[in-house]
DNA sequence: CGATATTGTTAGCTTAAACTAACACAAAAG
DNA sequence: CTTTTGTGTTAGTTTAAGCTAACAATATCG
């Protein structure tokens, strides 16, 4: 993985299990991306020294204000380019799964460009 | 990057030499893509053992098969989303330099996707 | 031909991010 | 209240792929 992809995941994963379920702990992610318990231990003391994350005395992960926006940023641009994907004739799983990945290394004028492809 | 994505940087690094140069040694690799001799030269035994290349007695590195096969996969999916991104609305540029990353991670359904729509 | 420059290699370091084994502690269950 | 289960952490390992320092071998130039 390149620079800090692996933190873009455990941002983006913490986001969809919130999404999804409500109160999110280390244990959760490690299920959700099928990592060991000590991974994610490790991944989420990153997060919260980068200012990502708080972690409640229960383990509740919760985000600080930049945790949430970078968060929402990221899975914006999964969805963007998921969107695009199909549009060009993808599969809704194939789409999906390769923006999981293209969604890591793209550039944010090439971004801009496919939201407004997808406008018109 | 992600698992043997720098080998298909280093295969395609070579491939692209090979075309604008002729005779392609370590050194004009690590020219190229701005690495120590040293790294190139890891990664350029790792290519040997792995069957991609041979190298001369006066140290220039040659395409197996296998080599000159994935490298032309790896070029033709570097101009093809290259291609896509500009039909999108990208400019060159912006499509070249986030090709370059993609082309890493995306998947062969995904390949033929966008090898149709360009065909329309 | 010998000094210098170029190229390649060896050894060992670093970082990111996964892993296992083993432990600590809290919560739930008997 | 003790046992079991669940969750998190610590310590140490692994792999990929970059790096520097230092050396070896080859080429080129005076």
């Amino acid at each position: 993985m390149r620079y800090h992809e692996s933190e873009e995941m455990y941002l983006e994963t913490i986001l969809l299990l919130k999404q999804k379920g409500g109160s999110v702990r280390s244990i959760d992610i490690a299920t959700e991306l099928a990592y060991s318990r000590p991974s994610v231990s490790r991944a989420v003391k990153l997060l919260q020294n980068n200012g990502y994350i708080a972690i409640a005395k229960n383990g509740e992960i919760c985000f600080t204000q930049a945790g949430e926006k970078k968060a929402r940023e990221i899975y914006q641009r999964h969805d963007i380019i998921t969107q695009v994907l199909v549009k060009l004739g993808a599969s809704q799983e194939t789409a999906e799964e390769n923006a999981c990945r293209i969604e890591h290394v793209i550039s944010p004028e090439l971004m801009e460009t496919l939201k407004e492809y997808l406008q018109k």
